[in-house]
DNA sequence: CTGAAAGCGCTTACAG
DNA sequence: CTGAAAGCGCTTACAG
């Protein structure tokens, strides 16, 4: 099966070729009579316009980077999918955005960024929980490619987060408001060297939770942090029973790793005895979908998904078709779901 | 900033465009002086060859196109976040998936399936619980652009399947054997003319069910079962209340449907005052990573997933490559996972 | 080992 | 309104 071209679609309809092109692209300086003898060919034949010629000949990919540690994490999915439901909406990059994983590798991360922006690999990039160093943002600034960062906030780049220093305060606030006194914190990002590095949204929510704490009256103890590194269950556990061999006996758990975390930690604190809320109250980030039906159903901060989502696809909409003149930083709003686990 | 082309890097080392060519691909017909002179002006400017140009002009995208429903089910993110892996560690299609969903229109899955192969947008599909007809198998077959099913399974196409009816059968012997009498069952995918049409997987997950009734001489009362379209949590919960409405009591429900149906099924049931798995037994389906933190924890029937992962990626690979002189069908064997629901 | 030339499949000024 | 021509940025025979 030869390969249909514009050529073949010309020929058939005696026409030219770029005759056939301004029936692809919707042009309107060509008659009614020759565009809907073209458009019959094109249908009957079943002809697509290669992509990557497009491509080539406009220098507009149609298509969006999205970057995170990996897809698989639940978040991840949806947040991805938030994007995707609206592409759905305005029309616009459906089936156009392609994940790229760093794989939670910093190397892996520059060179990502490296490859979309000198290989033209695509229109803008959206980029989760990721940190680059200025000199990636600067590069991208220079080169008009739109850069849009969740879960971080730089100055010369667009940006879509919660207000996670609330979100950390409003946690802190009802546990304290509940009668809790000795509060844990679980918090990744919080260090520079590491594998995962540092997040600006997990200090802004430790900020937030120090911040309540104080406004009570509350020291927060150092020994009560526990630095997260995978956002896993199996990790929520670990850190988990950390507190046990230091010897600290805590009345609650802001997991501000998200869920995952709390799902772990609310396991291991069960099979050490505990009862959750009674002895130990937990809560969580992120309310996946799952959080009502751990046991016990979770009591966490909402990041309302979908409106990141929309966001994050108009603010790059936007940008792509440079109808912003300044960078973007848009705030929304957490919400605290209180469910039995505190 | 202008783009850089391999023209900039040609002047530059002061040789033809032939010859840095030369050097991005690794061919060897070019001394060792010349391509390090070569490489270090690469490295120096940070070119990258422009994608679209290469996949013109080499008529191989390095792309596999990945479709499904959506991909923010839970399922399908662990399916293609186990061939994500698979491609950091066969080091091909790196960040070379791309994911299409059908958001479960079947005019769309159709649409998709034709703009892939007539656009000539990847190298290979990969098709999760998707039905196409057999014209569409026969156009990918002749196009020769290989086309790998999971949860189907087609003459003229690779495929990669759990052994669906033994899963089946395995949920219903472990039930009877635990002296279950009156047992439900929740399956998608059985019917033609709805919205999510007919799967493959579900037939076959129905027919083990029924083998293992009948092996045991229990007779499958019709409406012992219903019909699931939409996965989610939600519907769960509905369809357990169908029973309700029905007049119907049970001591057990086999959800083929997935464990995202369990969820519902055990929640709605714990609302009617029943206690699982005592008063109900409820078993899943794939083992999601939260199964074992339900409450009770889930009984299901595991997917290898990573094995799945891997042998599709791997298929694709083979046949992208044309190492595959006929149509690969990979069947996987499933696995019960018993914990508290059952 | 090196480079000039053709061409992948489109779109975009431009002339008519 | 229509079409001939140039060109997007590469790679691939091919001649030397």
């Amino acid at each position: 099966m030869k390969k249909l071209v514009i050529k073949d679609i010309a020929r058939r309809a005696g026409v030219s070729e770029s005759a056939v092109s301004k029936v692809i692209n919707n042009y309107d300086d060509i008659s009614e009579k020759t565009k809907e003898k073209i458009q019959k060919i094109i249908e009957k034949l079943n002809y697509r316009p290669s992509k990557s010629a497009q491509i080539l000949r406009k220098g507009k990919t149609n298509t969006i980077a999205f970057m995170s540690g990996r897809i698989a994490s639940h978040f991840t999915v949806e947040i991805l999918s938030a994007i995707e439901r609206n592409t759905f909406i305005t029309g616009k990059y459906v089936h156009g955005i392609i994940p790229y994983s760093t794989n939670y590798e910093k190397e892996k991360m520059y060179e990502i960024f490296d490859k979309i922006l000198y290989g033209r690999e695509t229109d803008a990039v959206i980029a989760l929980a990721m940190n680059p160093d200025l000199k990636i943002i600067t590069k991208y600034k220079k080169a008009k490619v739109p850069l849009i960062l969740i879960e971080n906030d730089m100055k010369d780049a667009h940006s879509v987060n919660i207000d996670n220093h609330k979100a950390g305060f409003m946690a802190a606030e009802y546990l304290i408001k509940k009668g809790r006194k000795k509060i844990g914190l679980i918090c990744g990002g919080l260090q520079e060297g590491t594998r995962f590095g540092y997040s600006y949204a997990a200090e802004q929510r430790k900020a937030g939770f120090e911040a309540a704490l104080k406004k009570y009256g509350i020291k927060f103890d150092n020994r009560y942090l526990e630095l997260c590194e995978h956002y896993t269950i199996e990790e929520g556990m670990e850190l988990f029973e950390n507190f046990i061999k230091k010897g600290i006996k805590l009345d609650a758990i802001f997991c501000a790793s998200g869920d995952n975390t709390a799902v772990g930690v609310m396991d291991k604190a069960k099979k050490y005895g505990m009862k959750i809320p009674n002895d130990l109250a937990v809560v969580g980030f992120d309310d996946l979908m799952y959080a009502a039906f751990f046991n016990p159903p979770l009591t966490t901060i909402r990041q309302p998904i979908d409106k990141i989502g929309s966001a994050v696809l108009n603010t790059a909409i936007e940008a792509i078709d440079k109808k912003l003149k300044s960078f973007k930083h848009i705030i929304i709003e957490p919400e605290l779901i209180i469910r039995s686990s505190a």
